[in-house]
DNA sequence: CGACGATTTGAATAGGATCAATGGGAGTGG
DNA sequence: CCACTCCCATTGATCCTATTCAAATCGTCG
């Protein structure tokens, strides 16, 4: 790995208190790359043989099988992803891509298992961004099965723009096609979703979304912690 | 806890490699107890008081949000369950309730945050038992989202099926309103179901079940490690 | 026997997906 | 600068799966 690198890795959570020879270590043995956008990182059924973790862009974790494909969730700044599989040493569940151009650190998978048996520090680490994880594929799973697609697409529309500064305006990262997918529907349904919006004060031009009626889309979007924080 | 339960408890996997005295002091705030079917034992949103364990029947997950509520898992001997918000001290994401006699273990969730800070083997099985929880929701919500009803019916008849013995016949452990609900679907769609793998060699009596063309209906359910095995 | 709950069956409905066709904007080449 | 092309987004029509509502049947337990 560049060296320039690795202050900006040595300060993420699951790294930011272990030894310095066991981070040492690992960043002997470990790559960050960049990615273009929709490139496959992972295929599920794999060995796991990396631990990846998301400094930049995002990662939809998605699955097939007979068929048929289903997303299962877009990992963000700064989260691992197949760490079970890696402490394991099992087989992914699920593959990855990118969705955006990406910054990915890679971390050779026996690397990680051979330190986590040896740094008591690193292994609670470990421990809160696997239940940090788990969490989170909890809250996306109710996301999709306690909303239908227009509530999904309005709860995500308050997110960003809460994120964005909350002033009536927000900015889609990704095109609709992704944004579809993301979301667990197609891009027609997707289209209609925006428009069984309209009368919620949601204005569509391209990637530019106003929002002019907060409350009542709140209304309509009911968020909860319980599903939308990402920090609990 | 009774002290008669304690080996049973001191066997299971999260435990059997502990140092003696943090053992004793976990179970000296624990308790092992019975509950009937359909009690409640959690309930979302609230903060996490103590770390279940399913020692004998099955614990129904599930989840509730504007008067729609779906089933994200069922959890058999012997597993944990909210073992993530009890390490992070959060609040439930998930209700359970048992769907039969269960005999279930209650650690207050104080005692195993206060123990897994000290103890490093306990966190190291903390960690592979969060792993194994994280892999089984990623299995479930595939089994989901790329199967459909009849399809998830035939491979839970093929794996009870293979669990029994595999002679041909199987026996469901719960009633069809529970099995439709673990399985996701409405009771009226179970009917349907059952109806549909008729010509597949399913035969239904009651609970008794008899498989006559097993391969038939393995070629239609396409079972696969990746979603169906427990183990990996 | 009678009542109640569980299961099955039937008909209607809803939510999404799929298939097909149309618009619309960005980039390209004349 | 303008026409052309391509890809994304939208719109319409239809299909499929599963849910909902309703009714009939079955089984068990008083």
């Amino acid at each position: 790995m560049r060296s320039n690198d690795i202050p900006l890795v040595r300060e993420l959570d699951l790294f930011a208190d272990m030894a310095e020879a066991n981070f040492d270590e690992l960043m002997q043995a470990a790559f960050l790359q960049r990615f273009p956008p929709q490139v496959q990182l992972i295929t599920e059924g794999d060995p796991a043989d990396f631990l990846y973790i998301v400094v930049e862009g995002g990662v939809e974790l998605f699955a097939a099988h007979g068929g048929r494909e289903t997303s299962i969730e877009i990992v963000r700044p700064v989260s691992t992803f197949i760490l079970a599989a890696v402490l394991r040493d099992a087989a992914y569940l699920m593959s990855g891509r990118t969705v955006e151009s990406c910054h990915i650190l890679m971390v050779p998978a026996e690397n990680v298992r051979t330190i986590f048996a040896r740094d008591h520090v690193f292994a609670r680490a470990v421990v809160r961004e696997l239940s940090g994880r788990y969490r989170s594929v909890v809250k996306s799973l109710k996301n999709h099965k306690l909303r239908n697609a227009v509530e999904r697409l309005a709860n995500c529309l308050l997110r960003v723009h809460d994120e964005q500064g909350g002033n009536g305006t927000a900015t889609l990262q990704v095109d609709k096609r992704t944004l579809a997918a993301l979301l667990g529907m197609t891009p027609e349904n997707l289209s209609r979703a925006f428009a069984t919006l309209k009368p919620y004060g949601v204005e569509v031009n391209g990637r530019e979304i106003s929002l002019t009626r907060i409350d009542d889309l709140r209304n309509l979007a009911k968020p909860t912690p319980l599903i939308d924080d990402p920090a609990t």
